[in-house]
DNA sequence: GGCCTTCTTGCGTCCTGGTCGCATCAGGCT
DNA sequence: AGCCTGATGCGACCAGGACGCAAGAAGGCC
């Protein structure tokens, strides 16, 4: 398997670690452009929006691995830094952030949405047994995407909502002809 | 558009109004076979289970016309006839049926999730904007199962979850080519 | 620096879709 | 007719998420 990756090995980087609770560089004018997460924060201060430290620290994760996240743990992983900042304000940055075109929420079957960074455009495969997730690039999907065209005008969005099914371990083996 | 039907405009054949509110010649002893409700209402007394009113008038909604439905709309369907079904029982029975095989329910986007029969196989395309579903083949999926089959050893089950995409009308006239 | 406007935030509440525990009811075998 | 067990009604509960409101903070302006 050289793209698929599972729900549970996800390469979770220490998000607080890296620079142990203490300020970046950020605070201090950096110029857009270097950092991502301050070029987002000043697009966003360009909109007339503020820059709040519960919204870096949100932007640090995110940009942080690319790793797919549901808003809970997004909110615990910015509260590992700020214990005060409460899940609501996840979900109301997350969608601002969705409206900016930075992050992208998909379902991956049932449960929770979980968000991305909306420059890795990819499709999921979702197995409904074990969860393992398999991220396939859109191509994967043009050939359906052609046909739905075709038959119907309808234009598909493999990205948004994640085709279920049964991964390589868990499909019965005369499924898999 | 040869196969397309939009949410709203489902051919919605007034399940109370065909028999009036009167028992129909199921109670005294139909054959088996004949009536696909009392088939599957034998079925389930002969694996233990009771047959009940609830169950009954649920088959017949299920069976009256083949349209997706809510949980929520075959309660209301099944209370026009026996207000006192409470909602938790049509979640039961619709888990019970699934059970045996007789219906599936499938996620169409964001929203509750539909039943319908399992003898219809096919596939859900769904407009995000305007929430059209078209119904389609599973031959649509033959080569994206083919694919995720190669690449991945993923066995994909359009049933289950739709693919979520734009419509005809609501496709921006670029995307379409 | 201080002020003022307006955007954000924390908090609690509410909403939807669905599940569960429990006491009661009823199907159906004997 | 009686009994056993499965089914039901009911309310409580749960997860995921949206919302209204008052307090707090960002940052433009002087």
């Amino acid at each position: 398997m050289s793209l698929g990756r599972t729900g549970g090995e996800a390469q979770e980087r220490p998000l607080a670690a890296t620079t142990a609770g203490e300020p970046i560089a950020a605070d201090r004018g950096v110029l857009p452009g270097e950092d991502p997460v301050e070029e987002v924060l000043s697009l966003l201060r360009a909109r007339g929006g503020r820059v709040t430290s519960s919204r870096r620290l949100l932007l640090r994760c995110l940009f942080g691995d690319g790793a797919h996240r549901t808003a809970e743990e997004l909110a615990e992983a910015v509260q590992a830094q700020a214990p005060d900042v409460h899940l609501s304000t996840i979900y109301r940055n997350l969608d601002e952030l969705e409206r900016l075109g930075v992050v992208v929420h998909a379902h991956l079957g049932h449960g929770p949405a979980t968000y991305h960074l909306a420059s890795e455009t990819h499709g999921h495969l979702v197995c409904e047994s074990c969860g393992t997730m398999v991220e396939a690039s859109e191509d994967l999907f043009a050939s359906l995407a052609e046909e739905a065209r075709e038959r119907f005008g309808f234009v598909i969005d493999p990205r948004h909502f994640a085709v279920l099914g049964s991964c390589r371990h868990c499909a019965p083996p005369d499924s898999r002809v």
